[in-house]
DNA sequence: ACAAGTACTATCATTTAGGATACTGTTGAA
DNA sequence: TTCAACAGTATCCTAAATGATAGTACTTGT
């Protein structure tokens, strides 16, 4: 997913299409969250990567982010209402994916043979 | 985007998550469609990237193609029932985006700067 | 004195999605 | 007879997303 088209739902898309967004949300919509702490709920995540889900959520104005200028650092992200304004979609997706469960194949990969080193010669 | 945890919401997310497949459901959901019409619907994909999201959504058992084994070859595609089982979500993703238009910044580009032409001597 | 925690950024590398272009074989229409 | 339409696939390539790893400056706890 790349650019969108001016299609408002692939506008709502593009917001959480984002390998981590769902999961951010899901933990911010608890309660606010530090950095290292949101690092520690997604396992996995690195920081660079988790920066820059975070800016990027922010500038979209799903989150704001709060530095609180001390030393050692204390920066707290939490969502705004628009983000938590996503919640009745991300339970619908939640839903569907939950009452569907038994219909959707586990699709694994394999489409075409391109480029695939055990082919060449 | 790329793998989905188990997390529900990520599952159905990855399912409609491609550039074109929104668009795809659109169109198929006002009826079924053979791949150059899909082509000329879609303005600007190329056939081998329709194939892709064709197959891939087949795959999901989001649509089903009918090859109807005819030369000059045709092939109707169509939604499944679990295709079009997703018409609720995405129409709330529009909705959302239409309510939220006026607060949802433009962002454009630019986090760090990184590996940038302009940056490097 | 040293380690750990804070919030990141820098640099490099890999993976994945998607695009450009050309091509297939057959048929019916101009 | 040459052309477009049909439904794609093959090959090559670029751009975007994500990951791995290391390091910053400072402070509190042991």
């Amino acid at each position: 997913m790349t650019k969108h088209s001016g299609c408002p739902t692939e506008t709502t898309l593009a917001l959480i299409a984002g390998k981590w967004k769902v999961m951010v949300i899901y933990w911010l919509l608890k309660e606010k969250r530090r950095f290292n702490q949101l690092q520690r709920d997604l396992t996995g995540i690195t920081p660079r990567t988790l920066g820059k889900q975070l800016k990027e959520m922010e500038q979209d104005g799903l989150l704001k982010r709060v530095d609180y200028g001390e030393i050692p650092p204390k920066v707290e992200y939490s969502l705004t209402s628009l983000g938590r304004s996503l919640q009745p979609i991300l339970i619908a997706m939640e839903e569907w994916a939950q009452l569907n469960m038994d219909k959707i194949p586990a699709r694994e990969n394999a489409l075409f043979i391109e480029d695939n080193p055990e082919t060449k010669t």
